[in-house]
DNA sequence: CAATGATCCTGTCCGC
DNA sequence: TGCGGACAGGATCATT
């Protein structure tokens, strides 16, 4: 499933892969799929990328045609750079297919299908982005941006971070990670946490994030880097789908959210 | 306003 | 062996 780390790393080999090509036409091929806004002219394709950019869990290519691509990968949403062949390209999960120059295709494959597609007009942009907090890894995310933000709230800590309109670009695996490595219970209530361990999370949030992004993410299920490899933070992973903590202890399964967590009932007490 | 639950989907896994 | 059901879960929408 991916999350900051993830979608930074099929951002930056976009940039790699893409950076001299044109998109010559976009074709959804699952209805829903991609989605054009209505304001959006039919002469924003072909166009060259200007630029990528992620916001949160969202890739964004702004093209020269004062266009936007938006895309949220959600699940289980891949991107692949592909040689172009003879015949218009087949796999079983093909949602969307970008048509490229110089014989290249870039194909958006998603088995669980609630991964988007949007071509919007750039200063449209807003009206897809939802509304995101604070990117974890600025300035922006600090001690007292989070306490703040903590202070009133009643639901558990876990649940507040997994909210992107309080931090933009988590998801379960990486708040299990964090609160893990803040030694926060996940079942603690938000305006009950101490400054101490804001503190620690806030400062474990930066650290998590980083070496997951040093390491291409984590390939837990099915993520791929657009050339298909694997990421390696799945090694790295301390309570996350584990029996065991690093230091021997057993770990708990709760269910919060409607999703899974991991913690160590002995590691994190706070 | 805040918090919770249902919804969208299909591949995978488990138990009988 | 095969099948039903639970599960995976990000974001959105409806409900409490």
């Amino acid at each position: 499933m991916p999350e900051l780390p993830e979608v930074q790393t099929v951002l930056n080999g976009l940039e790699d892969g893409l950076a001299t090509n044109k998109i010559i036409e976009l074709y959804c091929l699952y209805p829903g799929t991609v989605k054009i806004d209505t304001e959006a002219s039919n002469q924003a394709l072909p166009a060259k990328i200007r630029s990528f950019e992620r916001r949160g869990k969202y890739l964004i290519m702004h093209l020269e045609t004062a266009h936007s691509l938006v895309i949220h990968l959600r699940m289980t949403g891949k991107l692949v750079i592909a040689e172009s062949t003879q015949s218009d390209p087949v796999h079983p999960h093909l949602r969307a297919w970008f048509r490229l120059d110089q014989n290249k295709d870039l194909l958006f494959i998603d088995p669980r299908t609630f991964g988007k597609i949007v071509l919007c007009r750039t200063e449209n942009l807003a009206n897809y982005l939802a509304k995101l907090g604070p990117e974890p890894l600025t300035e922006d995310f600090n001690v007292s941006y989070l306490r703040q933000q903590l202070k009133n709230r009643k639901k558990p800590i876990k649940n507040a971070l997994l909210d992107q309109a309080l931090v933009a670009g988590l998801g379960n695996i990486y708040v299990c990670e964090i609160l893990y490595r803040a030694g926060v219970r996940p079942d603690a209530e938000s305006s009950q946490i101490t400054l101490k361990a804001i503190k620690a999370i806030v400062f474990h949030t930066k650290e998590v994030l980083r070496e997951a992004l040093e390491n291409n993410g984590t390939s837990i299920s099915d993520f791929r880097r657009v050339d298909d490899k694997s990421g390696e933070f799945q090694n790295l992973l301390r309570v996350y789908q584990k029996q065991q903590c690093p230091l021997g202890h057993d770990i708990t399964v709760i269910r919060q959210a409607g999703r899974s967590g991991f913690y160590c009932p002995h590691c994190q007490k706070k």
